[in-house]
DNA sequence: TTGAAAGCGCTAACAG
DNA sequence: CTGTTAGCGCTTTCAA
C-alpha cells in the first residue's frame, strides 16, 4: 500500500530546474494562464513538454489547499442499488465534470449516523458544494455545512434550510393511485380500496405520496382502509413482512397496491410468490419509482419515473445560479405507459 | 501570518490559542497519539472539547500534502445501472471505510479516454491506490500508476501488469448454458444449440465465457453454430439490434439463448416483446448476473450471480497483503436455483 | 511534558 | 516577460 519512496513524483520545481525557469512560471503555464502572464510562446512549450516527458501529475492536494475554492463537489446517496440513484449518481458525475468540477459521492446505506459522517468527511475535503440526496436529515447537514461556509442542495428529499429540488410526489402518486384503482375496477368491476406499503410514514415523500394516494381515493368516491396504509419502510425485507402481517389480519386483501419504490416492490413481489395468495389473479401494482424489468413483469403493473435528467440540470442551475434562498422545486415525474 | 478575512474556518493554530497551547500539542491530541507524546489528559480534554464547541474540522488538504500516505483509496468503475456494479460499489464503501481508507469512485461510462482521464485525476488527488473495475485497458492504467508509485489491483477484468479479482467465467458459462441448454431439451425434446448474445468479442471475460459455452454444447454433442455467437457490445440497443438482425438472416431463431449480462438482456427481452418472435414459446434463458426482477420474470431465466463480497474481500486482502504479483483470482460465481 | 520550526507542492501578489 | 516570496493548514522532528 506504500508508495515507493524511490519514485519521488515530479514537481513544478523539478519541471523548473530543468527547463531552466522558475516554479511560477511552470504553475502558470500548467495552469493555462501564461498568456496572462506573458510568458513566451516558446518557453510555455518547452515546459508543457517536459511535463509530459517526466509524467508529471499535479499536486491536487497542494493546489487545492493553496486556492481558495477546491472545485470538489460532494454527493451523498442512500444506496446503488436502484436505478433512480444509479442514474442520480452517473448524471452528477457527467455534469460535475462538464463544469470542471470534482465530483465525490458516498453512499450511506440510509443510515444518518453515516449520513452526517460523511458530511462532515467531505468538509474535510474542502467540498465547495454538497448535495444531500435523499437525507433522513437534510437540515443537520445543511447546518454543518452553513458552519463551514459551504453550500448545500437537499435532492430527492427536501430540507428547511437550503434550496431543494424533488419530485412532484403528490401529483405522481394522484396519477399512479387513479390509474391503479382503474385498472381494478376495469378488472373486478368493483371500487374498493388499495393497500399503500413501504416507505417511512415520516418522511415527506412518503407522505405526500399518501397525501396523493388518500386523493385519488377521494375522487373515485372510494374510502381508504386505513389499514391498508403500511408505511413500514422501503426494505424489502419490511415490506415483505408487513404484507404477511396484513394478511393475517384481515380476510380480503385488496385487489391493487401503491408500492412506494421498486425496493420496496421487491419485497411485495416476493411476498405475492411465497404467499400463493394471488394464485388465482394477480393484483393491479402500482410503483412510485421505474426499473426496466419491473416493466417487464407484466400489464399489472403501472409505474411513475422519476425525472432525474430534469431534477440534476435544476441542481446544478442552482449551484451556477449561487441563489441560496431555501426554496423547493417540485419536478413532475414521467407516467410511464404500461406494457 | 495574518489570516485572510474570508477564511471562517477554525485551524488548529485557533484551537491551539484558544487553549493556550500549541499547534502541535492539538494536532497531537486530535490525531490520538497524545499517549505518545505524554501529553496531560487535562489538555487533551480541554483541547478536544474547544474542538467540538468551535465545530473544528481537519483540513484533509494539508493533512494529506504533509504525510506521505493519503489514506485515498480510488475505484473506477464503467457504469452505476446495474446490481453488480452497485454491489461492488457499495461494498467497496463499506469496506475501505472499515479500514480507515476514504473511497472515491469514478464511473467512467465504458469509455476508454474517460478511463485513463479518471485514472490521472485519481493520481493527482494521491490515492494510495487505485482499483480498476471492468476497464477496458487495465494495463494503460496500470502502467500510469506504476509511474506514480501507486498500486493497482483489477477487478472483473483482468490485467496483465497487477493483481486481478475476476468471476470464474469459464465454469460460470460452462454450467448455465448445461442448464439451459437441458431446459430447452426438456422443453422442446431436441437438442440444438444456443444463441449467445451480448459482450465483448475482444473482451476476457467474454472470452472466457463463450469458451464454457462452446464448452457445454461440446459435452453434450450440440454443434455450435457460429451465426449464434454475438458478441455485439453489452448496451441494451446492441443486444436488440443484434436479435433483429439474425431474425432478418435465418429462418429459425434459437430455443434458448446465453444472455451475457443484465444489461444486454433488457434489449434481448425488448426484442423479444416487440418482434413477436416468441409469441407461442418463450426461449429459455441464460443470463450471466443477478437482478432480483430478472428473477421474477419467470421460471425460463436461470442466472448466474458473481459473488461480490468474496471478490471484494480478496481485493482487500491483496492491498492489505501489500503484493503486487500479477496473479489473476478467479473467484467462483454463484448458481441461482430458478423460481 | 511541551513548543518552535521546517517544510509538503502549489498559487498569486509583487518586484523587477 | 519572468523570478522571488509568502504563505495555505498540517505533521513531525528536534530541542528544551
Amino acid at each position: 500500500m506504500t508508495r515507493t519512496p524511490t519514485s519521488k513524483r515530479t514537481t513544478i520545481y523539478d519541471l523548473a530546474e530543468l527547463a531552466g525557469t522558475s516554479a511560477s512560471a511552470v504553475s502558470a503555464v500548467l495552469n493555462g494562464n501564461w498568456k496572462k502572464r506573458r510568458i513566451s510562446a516558446q518557453l510555455a512549450e518547452k515546459i508543457t513538454k517536459l511535463a509530459e516527458e517526466q509524467g508529471y501529475a499535479l499536486n491536487m492536494q497542494a493546489s487545492v489547499l493553496r486556492r481558495e475554492r477546491s472545485k470538489i463537489i460532494g454527493m451523498i446517496v442512500p444506496k446503488y442499488d436502484n436505478r433512480y440513484f444509479g442514474s442520480i449518481v452517473e448524471q452528477f458525475e457527467v455534469r460535475a465534470r462538464e463544469r470542471g468540477l470534482f465530483p465525490i459521492i458516498t453512499c450511506t446505506m440510509r443510515d444518518p449516523e453515516l449520513e452526517v459522517e460523511a458530511a462532515r468527511t467531505m468538509l474535510s475535503y474542502q467540498v465547495d458544494c454538497l448535495i444531500a440526496t435523499g437525507a433522513t436529515d437534510p437540515d443537520r447537514i445543511a447546518d454543518l455545512c452553513a458552519g463551514a461556509g459551504v453550500r448545500t442542495i437537499n435532492l430527492d428529499l427536501p430540507g428547511s434550510r437550503a434550496p431543494s429540488v424533488i419530485s412532484n410526489n403528490y401529483e405522481g402518486a394522484l396519477e399512479l393511485t387513479r390509474r391503479v384503482l382503474a385498472n381494478c375496477e376495469r378488472e373486478y368491476g368493483e371500487k374498493a380500496p388499495l393497500l399503500f406499503v413501504g416507505g417511512r410514514g415520516s418522511d415527506h415523500n412518503t407522505i405526500e405520496r399518501v397525501r396523493g394516494f388518500r386523493e385519488a381515493h377521494a375522487q373515485a368516491g372510494i374510502p381508504v382502509d386505513e389499514a391498508f396504509v403500511q408505511t413500514c419502510g422501503y426494505a424489502p425485507e419490511k415490506a415483505e413482512s408487513a404484507m404477511q402481517r396484513l394478511a393475517e389480519k384481515t380476510s380480503r386483501m385488496p385487489h391493487g397496491m401503491f408500492v412506494n419504490s421498486t425496493i420496496s416492490l421487491e419485497g411485495v413481489m416476493r411476498w405475492i410468490r411465497r404467499s400463493g395468495h394471488y394464485a388465482n389473479g394477480v393484483p393491479h401494482l402500482g410503483c412510485f419509482d421505474w426499473d426496466p424489468f419491473v416493466a417487464m413483469l407484466g400489464d399489472h403493473i403501472e409505474m411513475v419515473r422519476q425525472d432525474v435528467p430534469k431534477m440534476l440540470e435544476i441542481v446544478f442551475d442552482l449551484i451556477d445560479s449561487n441563489s441560496s434562498d431555501t426554496v423547493v422545486i417540485k419536478v413532475p415525474p414521467i407516467m410511464e405507459r404500461m406494457g
